[in-house]
DNA sequence: GGAATTTACTGAACCACTTCACTATGTTGA
DNA sequence: TCAACATAGTGAAGTGGTTCAGTAAATTCC
């Protein structure tokens, strides 16, 4: 039950200590196993090497590992394509939602919304934007707190040709899924999503009431 | 209120436009297809209000979606539990690691190898552990360029204390996959990891070459 | 009307993470 | 032996993201 206590003992640690087993621990080694599911089998050294998993426990430790990994993954690699466009993946983002609102621009809260971030992150994004000539920002005559992004002939383009990178490197790397599983991946990831939420409002009922 | 002259503008838009819709747009609505699998039908009918996609694009953009933000949340899930023992994710994934090396201690860079993340970083996450007095620095007198990091006893106690409240939260969210399902989320997390990776290498080879 | 409240944005400060540059030390090879 | 090179840690600056506090304008309510 605690593995903790047992860390004290010789054998207990990864024996061939500082610089050399773990360090190299987390490059990835890929394989199946007898179902045809496909694991890392460095990773399932490591967490098995002292401390004796159930298999229960030792697939949900892969299974997260690898879900929060390839979502971080995905992610970086979008990250990568839209160095070259001099643009963040955060500012594309922030672009590709204005953009969608046309030549009528929209509030930055707005934007917040969409995104799903707070406002506040929305206004360093649109510094970014506005500095790089992509975008805009006008006074609102009708509501004068407010704010009116919009984005610019600059902006167009170089929103366009991101999305066009975006969707052929997300076509690439998603196209090694099959039909159904994309279904069996959008299903078991938004299974967990929804779970996560209710798990973090429960607590956060908790830690308030 | 807002007139719809303005509207015309006919690719882009999610029609109904401003502050409305789209603003609470991403608060998901979770529903099952007729396959049985879930899917978020608030984030469907944002994507193909006006853009009519393909089924095959659609369960790709779907998915990849699910998957990144569950991923998020499940992190952010395990944040908010920290916040209440002091302490940041970052620096237990970082305590935790520490601890495992046992008495001994261990090198930063070898943390940093361990964690996946950038020398540079766990810097700053031994700071704030060793200001939390969780965590100590010693001089290496082997090799005077390097640093040894070694968990105090408080910090074993808070690592403790720490590491179950982590497995209750992970266990009570992954808990609602069956061990088939852990199975299958892990196998498609990891394809998709491994090729991103590819990509990201290819891509990488392609700007240097 | 006028007061209280809500909304829209931004400054300040923080977290995890990155890259780049710099220093001090180890290691290696001619 | 001594110059080249590699390694360990950290300062500085920049990303995306957060919260909290503050200001200005709009709304609501009495």
């Amino acid at each position: 039950m605690d593995n903790d206590a047992v860390y004290n003992e010789p054998m207990t640690l990864p024996a061939t200590l500082p610089t050399d087993t773990l360090e190299s621990g987390p490059q990835p080694r890929y394989a199946e196993d007898a179902g045809g599911y496909l694991y890392d089998a460095a990773f399932r050294e490591v967490l098995t090497r002292f401390a004796k998993l159930d298999p229960q426990k030792l697939h949900q430790a892969e299974a997260m590992r690898a879900m929060v990994l390839a979502g971080k993954r995905l992610y970086a690699l979008l990250e990568e394509q839209m160095v070259e466009l001099g643009i963040t993946h955060g500012q594309f983002r922030a672009l590709k939602c204005i953009k969608e609102y046309g030549m009528t621009g929209t509030h930055m809260h707005a934007v917040a919304g969409y995104l799903g971030v707070t406002p506040r992150n929305v206004t360093g994004l649109v510094d970014g934007l506005e500095a790089a000539g992509l975008v805009e920002r006008v006074d609102d005559p009708a509501d004068r707190r407010a704010t009116i992004v919009r984005v610019t002939e600059n902006g167009h383009s170089v929103a366009q040709r991101a999305r066009r990178i975006h969707e052929v490197v997300m076509g690439k790397v998603m196209g090694i899924l099959t039909e159904e599983e994309k279904l069996q991946l959008r299903h078991l990831s938004t299974k967990l999503l929804r779970a996560a939420e209710e798990a973090s409002a429960t607590h956060r009922r908790k830690s308030v009431g």
